[in-house]
Formats: C-alpha cells, sequence, structure tokens
DNA sequence: CCTACCGATCGGTAGG
DNA sequence: CCTACCGATCGGTAGG
C-alpha cells in the first residue's frame, strides 16, 4: 500500500515510451514536444519509435485514456461502498491528491494537455470526464440532502475542489517541506472542513 | 465599475492583435497556434504581423507581463488600505475571480502558457509569480498571528485558493446558469468560510 | 500591407 | 532498430 507503484512503467520498451513522453508534455506541453526529443530521451532513433507507437497522438490518448479509467475504476468502487457521503467524497478528493503524488507527470497530462487529442478521441475524453464530474456533484447533493453537507453549488464545489488538487503541482518539486500525509490532511482540512456543517 | 473593460483592445491595431492571440493561445495552447492562424482571425498576411510585432514570443511576454503588472498593481493596493488580513484576503480572491471573468482569455494564457516564455523573460516572470504567491502567504500568515483565521500552513492554502479560481476557465462558456456575483460568493464561501475561525 | 521566399524542423514512411 | 528521406509547415525576412 505505501509503496504501491505508479501506474504501468518500464517494464516494456512502450512503457518506457509513455512513460518518458508524460514527463516531456508535461514539462514542455505536448505540441512543444518533438517525437526527435522523445527519440533521444529514450535513447533510440525518431523513426524507431515507430516500431512501439503508430502515432504522437497515439501517445496522448494512452495516457489520457489511462488515467480516465483510473478514475473511473475507484469512483466505482467509492459508490459501490456504503458510506455517508461526506465521508465518500473525502474519499474521492484523499485518491486525487495521492494520484497527483505518486502519478504526477500522467495526470497531469491528462489534466491540461487533453485539448490536443483528435477526434474522436477527444469528444469520448470530454464526455467521460462531464460525467465524472457530475457523479462529485452527485455526491455532495447527496450530502447536502442528508444535511451532512452545507447547501452549496455542488457544480462550484467540484470545480474548487479538482483545481485546488491539480494545484499540487507547483508543489511537488519542493516535498521535503511538507510530507505527502500532511499535505493531504492539509488539504482537506481547507476544502472539506469548510463544508462540513458542525464543527 | 459595471461596465469596467476588459483590459487594453482593440484600439489599435496591435491591441486587436494581442487580443486574438490571447484567445487563440487560450484554445489551442501558445506552441498550437501558428502565426499564419493568427494572422487569418486578424485579417492579414502572415508576413504583416511583423510590422506590429516583432515575434511570436513577444506577444506572449506581452500577455503575461501585463497581468502580472495589474495582480501586482491591486496587491499593492490593498497593502496599502489598513483593513483586517482576512478582509484584505478576501479582497485579493476577489479581484482574481472578477479577472478571471473579466478578462478571461489573458488570465488564462498567463497562468497556463508562461511556461513557453524565453530567457530573461521566464525567470523574470517566475520570480513575480513566486513573490507575488508570498504576499498572499503573509497575509494569511497576519490573519493567523491575529486570530482570525485557523492556523493552517498558509502556502498550501495559496496554491489551493489561486488554482481553485483559475477553475473557473471550464464555467466561462456555461455563465447563464449562475451569475458573475453567484459566483464569486459561493467560491469565497467555500474557500474563506473554511478558514474564518468562529461561524 | 503584400508577394515571394528562406532555412529549419516537424510527424511520419520506405526499405532493409 | 537504423539510414535515408518525404512533403508539409513552421517563424521570420527581403524588398517593394
Amino acid at each position: 500500500m505505501r509503496m504501491a507503484k505508479a501506474i504501468r512503467k518500464k517494464a516494456s520498451k512502450k512503457g518506457l515510451i509513455l512513460q518518458k513522453a508524460a514527463a516531456m508534455f508535461r514539462q514542455r506541453g505536448f505540441a512543444a514536444t518533438s517525437m526527435r526529443d522523445l527519440a533521444e530521451v529514450v535513447g533510440i532513433e525518431a523513426a524507431s519509435l515507430y516500431n512501439h507507437i503508430s502515432s504522437k497522438n497515439e501517445i496522448l490518448e494512452a495516457i489520457c485514456f489511462e488515467m480516465a479509467n483510473h478514475f473511473n475504476t475507484h469512483m466505482d468502487q467509492i459508490e459501490a461502498t456504503r458510506q455517508s457521503a461526506l465521508s465518500a467524497l473525502e474519499a474521492v478528493l484523499r485518491f486525487h491528491i495521492k494520484q497527483m503524488v505518486d502519478n504526477y507527470e500522467q495526470v497531469y497530462v491528462s489534466d491540461r494537455e487533453w485539448k490536443h487529442l483528435q477526434e474522436p478521441y477527444l469528444s469520448n475524453f470530454q464526455t467521460q470526464r462531464r460525467t465524472y464530474r457530475k457523479r462529485i456533484a452527485h455526491l455532495i447533493d447527496t450530502g447536502i440532502q442528508k444535511k451532512e453537507i452545507l447547501p452549496i453549488d455542488s457544480a462550484t464545489a467540484v470545480l474548487i475542489m479538482l483545481h485546488a488538487i491539480s494545484g499540487i503541482e507547483s508543489w511537488h518539486r519542493s516535498k521535503k517541506r511538507i510530507s505527502a500525509r500532511e499535505l493531504e490532511d492539509n488539504m482537506l482540512t481547507i476544502l472539506v472542513g469548510g463544508l462540513r456543517k458542525n464543527h
């Protein structure tokens, strides 16, 4: 659990390419990363990349949909367990924070570079994204109905929470200052603390 | 006040170019926007752009530093007025939200595309950004000292707040659902409500 | 502000 | 997995 490794990885050459690509797409952006740059980091010629992947966009698709599946799967599990809406929400947020720390490059890329996906992947991804956010909003609305959560606009709350968490970005580099667990607790205090009704 | 116009604009041809560029850089990203694309939207040939600007990067510099100045200037004003740390913080956040609604394209671009700046502008911008965040963190720390704000890690709080606000992005398109003022109040409730000590 | 154009670099393929 | 290469497109300039 503590050692839960990042998603996939160097197992295969393709895994290595995806890993290095995620790191470069995050740093420079998808459009500003060339296949020649990527090939150099991987350690082969640009043309050789095409023995493992069929296009630059396919790499982005792999990263984005792997993360989408990852988050959707976790949400399925949350919804399957019977717990209060507030603790379900808390579990979802903690999962997001954990992913931000453990799979930083991929999460960042699927969060910020998805607009470079091509159709039909673009529409598919956007739909999944919208659906996922609605599931969280539904959790909040349920909590409001049950008087566990203060009455606020749930869609606003979802946006605030997800974007707040994606802000861990700036942190990652100075991760000594605060441990992952402290960060998680700190964020939950600020984000959920403000919603809990009597404290 | 209500009609406070967006920063600069079509006054000159250069203003028009910067405006259109901001819109395109936001939509497609800086690297994925070509000078030919931009020229077409402006209504001239690509080569003619260079009579008004000297390079693609100069456009990005103009956008990023104009926004940086804008936020720094407002922070100067906030610090110059004598008010509680909590209300100063609230004023800063309300200003950010307002900018997100009024100058959406520019704020978005200076927030997400600054990494494409070249040296020495890149370092300059990053320094200004860091300094600005420290000023907000200082406001929070002061509030904590004065027992106006719950003791939390101020740097974490700054990141959460700024990223939460930059999340209004997703909203902009469906701005009928909720008015700018409602949005502002909703966000402040969630963000600052969680920090206020007795409520 | 346009036509004409430059060298560089891009994603990707052929063929081995 | 490499060498050799393609057509397209890039940011930008010359010259008027």
